[in-house]
Parts: C-alpha cells; structure tokens; sequence
DNA sequence: CAATTATTTATACGCCCAATGAATTTACTG
DNA sequence: CAGTAAATTCATTGGGCGTATAAATAATTG
C-alpha cells in the first residue's frame, strides 16, 4: 500500500534479539532516536543516516521497517498520540459523569491538560520529545495544521463540547478562538525552547510542569470566560 | 567576519537593473521569495537553488550578496524585526506617555499588539509571511527560543514592565508565565496553519485580524489578571 | 537438524545540495 | 570613450542525501 515496496509491520518477534544485549527492539530504538531528532531540528533537519547512527542501526533497517523517512516520521507521531488521545478522552468522560450538571471552565481545562501535563513531567524524556515534536509541527505552515487535524481534532472537540456547557451563552466562533489561544500556550509551553528560561534570566524553567500547571489553567479558563461572557 | 569571503553589503546601486526591466532590486527579491519559503517549510526545508528559480536569480548570486544560506535566513529575520521593532516600542511609549499612572493590562497588551495586527491586516503578503516565520522560529525547540530572545527581548520586558505598572502586586514568575502564554496564542496566530478553519469547519478563518484583535485582548488581559491577581 | 522466515549488513546508485572562482556583462566615472 | 567597479552568470567541486538490492546472519519451525 504505502510508497515502498516492503514495509513491514513488525511480525510476531522471530530473528535475534540484537546482537549486543540490546534491550528493547531496535524498531524501537529507532522510533525513539527519530522522536528526538525530529522533535530538536524539524522533518527537513534530520537525515535517516543519522538517526541510523544514533540508534546504532544500519540505515537500509530504517526503510525495511517504514518504507520511507516520511512514513517513519509518521510511525513517530501515532505511536504516542493513540495513547494519549485515549487517556485525554477518559479524563474528559471520566469529569463530565463526575460533574454532569455542575461543569465548570476550570474543570474541563483541567481534565483535558491533565494527561499531557502529566506524561510530561514524569513520562520521560520520551514523552518529553514527543510533546515538543507536536509543539513544533503545530506552528508549522505548511502541513502541521493538516497534521494536528488528523490526529487531534476529536479530543478537541470534546473538550469545546465540555466548555459549552459550562458556559451555554457562548458562541462558536467565540469557543473555537478561545481554543485556538489556549492551542498555542499549551504547545509553546510542550516545545520547551528554553525561551522563558533566558527571558526571566533563570527565575523560571521551560520544563517546571509544577510551575505550568495552575498557571496555565487558571490563564486559559480567564481567558475563555471574558472572551465567551463577554463581561 | 562572516563565513564565507564575499557577502557584499549592498554598495551604492551600481551594475545593470536587471535584464528583464524588474522593479525591485534582485537582492530585495531573493530576501521576499526566501521570507516565503522558509516561513513555510522551515530552514532546512527550502533550497538556495529553488530560492533562486523563484526569485528568477542566478543560485551564485545568493552567494554573492548574503555569503551562506544561513546568513542569508539571518537577513530575512532582520530586515523586519527591526521595523516592526521600533513600532512597538513607540506604541507602548505613547500608551505609558498618555496614560502615565492609569494603565491598564488590556491598553498595555493592545499597544504592544497594535503594530503587528496593523502590519498583519494591512501589510501585505510579505509582511504575513515574515510573521508566520517569526511563529515557526517561536516553536522551534533547538535554536528559536535563542533566535528570539536575540531580536525580541527588549519589547517584551517592554511590555512586561508596563503590565507590572498595572498589576503592581505581581510577582515576577506570574508575569513571565503569563507572557509566555500571550506570546504562544500570539504566534499560533500568526503561524496561520489554517488549523482553526478545519477545526471550525470554516466558521472561523486564520487569516481575519479584526476576529482575532479583539478576542486576542480580552483573552490575554483576562488571563495576565487572573494567574498575576489571584482571584 | 534442515527448511524457513525474520532481521541485519554491505554496497551502491542516481540525484541534488551548498559553495566557489573565474569569466562575462552592465553601468557608472572621469 | 576608455577604465573601473558592481552585478550576474557559468561551470564545477566535493559531499551528503534518500532509497534500493542482494547477500549474510540469526532465530523459529517442522
């Protein structure tokens, strides 16, 4: 089906196990590899030959395992977005069965970060390069909001349905800007530029999720609530 | 001083106009066609031979005027900022200058906001294209945070000192936080992915300032008030 | 243990890249 | 109108790119 002529999708675990006492799957190892390179320097910054050597795999195994650099670049963002989008999508349900009736801005902002605000601090540096390779293809012109559209759009929906009914008056427009500033705050804080490290001159951290995380709620559901209320 | 030998700095309009009767000088071409791409795929996703074809420029001339690709993507970062620079900064003098002990957080955000949604409504397509790089570079996680702080960082502190005068109990982490959000909503913004009119399913479009204006205010203002008051 | 299948390596192809330096064309100057 | 300097082109260099193919190696299966 996809460009390359094999592909594999990762048969039942046969052949060796790596020769030198490698512990996971190179398969593995080279989607982690390619999770970081491609978080750090963007699709175009990364050469597979490099990503090979990094993860102490021969090229041509790149290809035998995705096709191509396009569809290992892809492997990379589904691998952790079904995972997370599950756990997004439970916290959501789990706080509209809790609250029902009583749903506030707060709470629904608060279901929906939790799970990324979570895998961030203590997921590992995995999970950290993923959540900065997603802030990066988010501001990215030319394909990343056709990206961010295919993997992310039902979360986010939930999550507007959620406002919505904490705040009933709103109007979509309203909701769906209001998203879109609460979209960029959260993936530039997921990028960790070190950005506000060198701007407050060291009083605060790009990768203090503690510090990120009452701020961010309490900013966003201000923000919604003056934009969607009007008042 | 640079890396490669030559990189004339633009002597005193010598030479022939240009074979085929073009308005521009060559060298303004190159910087408008690069400002494009690279604000659509990136720095390692754009060619000096294919800014070359589009700018209808031999690939040497490149060379010739900006010494490497890198500094020639350094070029198309400045030539704005410095404008777009000064701008803000007199709009936030003139905002302090007028209203002295009276300022507010939303007259602060909407001066510091003004030039740029002014220059993205009215400047024309190379003015939206620079921003949506200035939005790329913002996200990118191995040198944007640095890119940034090096051309941008003394309007924000700008900005940050004036919201202080606003919100005088305000520690400093909450107004770093804070800013790192507005700046997140600001540059998804301009990145213009075209995410929101998916999202929105055409309800809302990407490209319309006067939407954004007044929403992008009120949300930040409420939010800088909020994490910074407390209440 | 032979046959099979999965994994990994070695090698190479064809293409495009950024960058150079010399040659050439154009415009300005005295 | 010759001389000079800037602007532009041409031809080339050396290297890295993504991808392909076939051989070699290791584990599983009958």
């Amino acid at each position: 089906m996809s460009a390359a002529t094999s592909a594999r999708v990762r048969p039942a675990r046969v052949g060796r196990p790596n020769k030198d006492s490698r512990e996971k799957d190179a398969r593995e190892a080279i989607l982690d590899v390619a999770e970081e390179r491609f978080s750090r320097h963007g699709f175009h910054g990364v050469t597979v030959r490099e990503v090979a050597n990094a993860a102490h795999v021969n090229t041509a195994l790149i290809h035998y395992y995705f096709g191509s650099k396009k569809e290992l670049f892809d492997a990379v963002f589904m691998r952790r977005a079904e995972i997370i989008n599950a756990e997004r999508m439970a916290a959501m349900d789990a706080y509209a069965a809790a609250h029902g009736d009583g749903v506030t801005v707060e709470g629904a902002i608060e279901a929906f970060l939790a799970p990324v605000l979570t895998r961030l601090a203590n997921g590992g540096p995995g999970w950290r390069n993923y959540f900065a390779l997603v802030g990066l293809v988010n501001s990215t012109t030319a394909w990343g909001g056709e990206v961010m559209t295919r993997y992310f759009d039902p979360v986010i929906h939930r999550l507007i349905d959620l406002i919505a009914c904490a705040l009933p008056e709103a109007s979509k427009e309203d909701l769906y800007w209001s998203y879109n500033f609460l979209s960029g705050s959260l993936t530039l804080s997921l990028a960790e530029t070190g950005r506000i490290d060198r701007l407050s001159e060291g009083l605060c951290h790009s990768d203090d999720v503690e510090a990120l995380r009452p701020r961010m709620i309490a900013y966003a559901a201000a923000g919604f609530r003056r934009v969607c209320e009007g008042k």
